[in-house]
DNA sequence: CGCGGATGTAGACACTGTCAACACTGATGC
DNA sequence: GCATCAGTGTTGACAGTGTCTACATCCGCG
């Protein structure tokens, strides 16, 4: 969308470098993983020298949460648009939509959910990955505590009970993409699976 | 405990490379964590070559799949011997002591439990790994089933109860682990975390 | 028009995993 | 008893990585 696209083809400045890593980042993990991202690899790919990226990252962890914040941003979007999308104020059934919408999202964004806890993360917690987590975490706190509110476990600790209801989808995500759970010939369908499994922490 | 520890300090063969390697990495994981597992470093540490743990760990993936086999076994162990622990019979009680040794197991040995999920794992699905998931997967399984045999869930598909049940403790771990869910002031005991928990899952 | 800060380049360094060629050692077969 | 040879450890090399520094180029602002 750049003017400067008639004739020369490599013009000494790239016009938005900062802009072309995060997209072909974004890109890479996508399609191959968090692992298979490097900082050298992206210059490549984006004809650029190898030190040209660190004008925009510090390092590659700065590089990585710029991309976890965005990616924890989509899924709070996803999972909210799955309760919006009921159209209604029953407290049950918005937070049995959210935690559809959060285990779909995981299992449709397999790479990207996996990114959000890669090791490297744990080196530098930067505080825009903070904010997004926080950010997410209390639109599901906040639907628990509606729940709460209308009767669900009205009096267990509300921390204990969103920690419960985030583990489900959470940790199904995890255990299905990881596959660190063996299922059975993976006989059920993806829907049926979502639906029975939130069904079990949420009835409606 | 070898023969030849009186004069010489460094012999030209190790004695046992193997188990020390492994021995040296389990330790490099619990203190630094597994991000932080190299195998020249371990190498170092040993007083030996840089090229010779590649003697008897032909890659990376090859050691991180014995370390990780090891640690499904130990945590299959720690879990088993809680639900033995409570020397009952009944189903509901052994399932709850199942998920609070699970849940207590993967904290007090983080850096083991997300040795376990590390990336570097996905590329190299060792027999090995898939044999020791499937042993401790089969422990819940059963136990889960005999549940269901005693009214839990008890026309639910199966599958589904085991995913949902294991989720809990798994996905609570790896949240609490990964600072991936924010707890205000961290004001709860962990034991009392533990049991609140899994009383939602699996009353008593 | 000129200058300075922002951006990109080129080279170096330390570190990694992996491999091949070589050295040592101890057990086995004769 | 001794030669042999597979197993084990060493050394050096290679490609790849992130990060740093010195230098080159360019754009915008005075």
């Amino acid at each position: 969308m750049t003017a400067t696209s008639s004739k020369k083809p490599e013009p000494y400045h790239h016009g938005d470098l900062k802009a072309a890593v995060l997209k072909r980042s974004a890109e890479i993990i996508s399609e191959k993983g968090i692992e298979a991202l490097s900082l050298r690899a992206v210059a490549r790919d984006l004809g650029v020298s190898h030190g040209a990226p660190n004008r925009h990252f510090k390092s590659k962890s700065e590089l990585l949460s710029a991309l976890v914040t965005d990616i924890w941003n989509k899924m709070r979007d996803a999972t909210l648009r799955s309760a919006e999308a009921t159209g209604t104020e029953n407290p049950y059934v918005r937070l049995n939509a959210l935690g559809r919408g959060y285990l779909r999202w995981a299992l449709e964004n397999k790479s990207e959910f996996q990114a959000m806890s890669h090791p490297d993360l744990r080196l530098y917690t930067d505080n825009s990955v903070r904010d997004s987590q926080i950010a997410f975490n209390d639109v599901i706190k906040s639907a628990v505590q509606a729940a709460q509110a209308a009767g669900r476990h009205a009096d267990i600790d509300p921390m204990l009970v969103t920690l419960y209801t985030t583990s489900v989808p959470f940790g199904a995500a995890m255990l299905v993409t990881n596959a660190l759970m063996r299922m059975d010939d993976q006989v059920m369908d993806q829907e049926a699976l979502i639906t029975g499994l939130i069904n079990l922490v949420v009835p409606v």
